[in-house]
DNA sequence: TAACAAACGTTATATTATAACAATATGATA
DNA sequence: TATCATATTGTTATAATATAACGTTTGTTA
């Protein structure tokens, strides 16, 4: 709740609406549902979803140039994102999983890189889906 | 060899290409570098795009919309991809590792999903970088 | 308050990707 | 070989995603 309210304005109403949905949003999804509140650009879009990543708010999903928010830590930078994506129903849900985290997180190869950072997609067929 | 040959002509240029590469292509830059070929439309290069993902010979790199020929196995239909990317000089390097994907491959969580396909992509600074 | 950084608004445009349609080539098999 | 199914091609147009460049406003803090 502090750091809520760090944010501007159009953060806010775009968290906003992020927060709300049952799926990731699409850029320009979101476009279309503030535009009654005032916000009319792509531009205004984009520049608070980099702001919001930034802060861990939300997450993009890579293969769905989709937007999340973060269910997982209320108000830490995230750098670690998994999730799982049914390819039948789309339906995303992001994974959290103390092993998996932390497997990833110390993974190590013979490349001499350090890895600070990652995504993770899974793709499967959920529950529902896997019954039809 | 033998597999190659059953790739159509447009399939089997792009290929080249992406082989070819030192670093991940982009879409528009391998039409460019096409053109003096005969193929003039996106279409036909991400139509061939698409077909090479699905034999395994080439991965998305989604974070980056590029594309990088699959160096691992040679004619495996590839369900699971692992990147390490540097975030200064952005090198891509795919990420061959027993201990990873056996961990990946094997990975379950109570959602009762079954996860049959990954994208991973790690992020940080490569040897080189990391000296600077 | 001066000075700086962050966020804003706006227009234009770049980049990435697909729809829709017709024509042609290819491979399997009767 | 004739024929059928399927994959591939070529083409035009357009959709969807994302950023550049500019100047203004707001917020912070020295």
């Amino acid at each position: 709740m502090a750091q809520i309210q760090t944010l501007s304005k159009n953060q806010k109403i775009i968290l906003d609406i992020i927060e709300k949905a049952k799926e990731p949003l699409k850029a320009y999804s979101i476009l279309f549902n503030v535009q009654k509140k005032g916000i009319k650009a792509p531009l205004q879009v984009y520049r608070a979803l980099e702001k919001l990543i930034k802060l861990g708010k939300i997450h993009k999903v890579e293969s769905k140039n989709a937007f999340v928010a973060c269910k997982s830590s209320n108000c830490e930078v995230s750098k670690a994102t998994a999730f799982s994506i049914c390819e039948i129903c789309e339906k995303v849900t992001e994974i959290a999983n103390n092993k998996l985290s932390n497997f990833l997180n110390s993974f190590e190869d013979k490349s001499g890189m350090k890895y600070k950072k990652y995504n993770l997609e899974f793709f499967g067929l959920c529950k529902k889906c896997k019954k039809t």
